[in-house]
DNA sequence: ATATATTAGTTACATTTGTAACTATTTGCA
DNA sequence: TGCAAATAGTTACAAATGTAACTAATATAT
């Protein structure tokens, strides 16, 4: 029996990465339009903002980008003299990171209230009691899909199967 | 007063953004493994199943992809016989695409359960009043992000603003 | 103490993706 | 009719992104 009958727009993937794609269209032009900053570079600044003097490799653990698109933020950041930079003096490999004073706070200032009422015209389309769910909804279609992934892994690689959980969490 | 208390893991548009990547890996995988396929390939196999005959630019409007991008799925598709294509007799310029009889149908057929297989691990992963809300929720975030968008668009161009809703309908 | 492995960050290259210009065909209309 | 505008599809080029290899510094183990 033929499988005719599959609706793409009704697919939850389909649905969820065309949501995406509109929301980082939005939000790019937010921060775009003023500043000249890509979504990268914004994930850079809010990090930098909540967890001043982070390292690179912290940075990639916290906004989920690999190192080499940190890398290229930072450095598109550190040219426009948004953030700066200090080796650590115990581990010189360390180059922490910093907003800049007038700067780089200038820019973070203004984006902030902007990504905030952005994040409010979306959550305001919904109910409260649609709203109160989703934080929760969305953690548990992470968790899935993270989970859907590394049994995959697991399934491909002839290596030992990984007995603990797929992503290791970020100290304290 | 600086905003410190800006937090990146529970901004809306982070999560789902995060979300969306990680479900399109996860579905990639789905799909290349065996066949070779990738996540726009697949959803013009989608539609094509759904609506057979569908030219390239009826393609580009039910999977919101651009008509390159089509382009692109459709000649790689054509190049590994799962598609085929017939010029249009009424109007020379369009060329109607059906998925081939045994090739492009057994591969169709493979991948359609295993999709549904996919989402139904995310699905699980909700409670039932969750996942009873879910499509309600994404319309409403998807409307509001487009309009939000919308709204933008006007506020940035020196043009007429536009009276009507952003995205015009299909026919039928 | 020294060789080996690991980690941080960077660079180089390949692939993917987006943007704009182009051809062919059809439509609208003077 | 015939000429401008619109549409379908394609191609060419530029920008963004991902993969892998590399350097420097530190940690580990003998």
């Amino acid at each position: 029996m033929p499988t005719n009958d599959f609706d793409l727009e009704h697919f939850l993937p389909y649905r969820i990465s065309l949501l995406a794609n509109t929301i980082s269209q939005g939000i790019a032009s937010h921060y775009r339009d003023e500043h000249g900053i890509t979504a990268a570079e914004w994930r850079v600044l809010a990090v930098l903002g909540r967890f001043p003097g982070s390292t690179a490799s912290r940075l990639a653990q916290r906004t989920a980008m690999d190192k080499v698109a940190i890398h290229r933020a930072i450095k598109s950041l550190l040219a426009r003299r948004l953030i700066e930079r200090k080796t650590d003096r115990k581990d010189r490999r360390r180059r922490r990171l910093f907003i800049t004073a007038p700067l780089g706070r200038a820019v973070f200032d203004d984006i902030v209230p902007r990504a905030r009422r952005f994040e409010q015209e979306l959550l305001s389309a919904l109910s409260s009691a649609e709203a109160r769910l989703l934080q929760g909804v969305l953690d548990k279609l992470q968790n899935a899909a993270e989970k859907s992934l590394a049994d995959q892994a697991i399934s491909l690689s002839s290596e030992a199967p990984r007995t603990g959980s797929p992503l290791q969490g970020d100290e304290a």
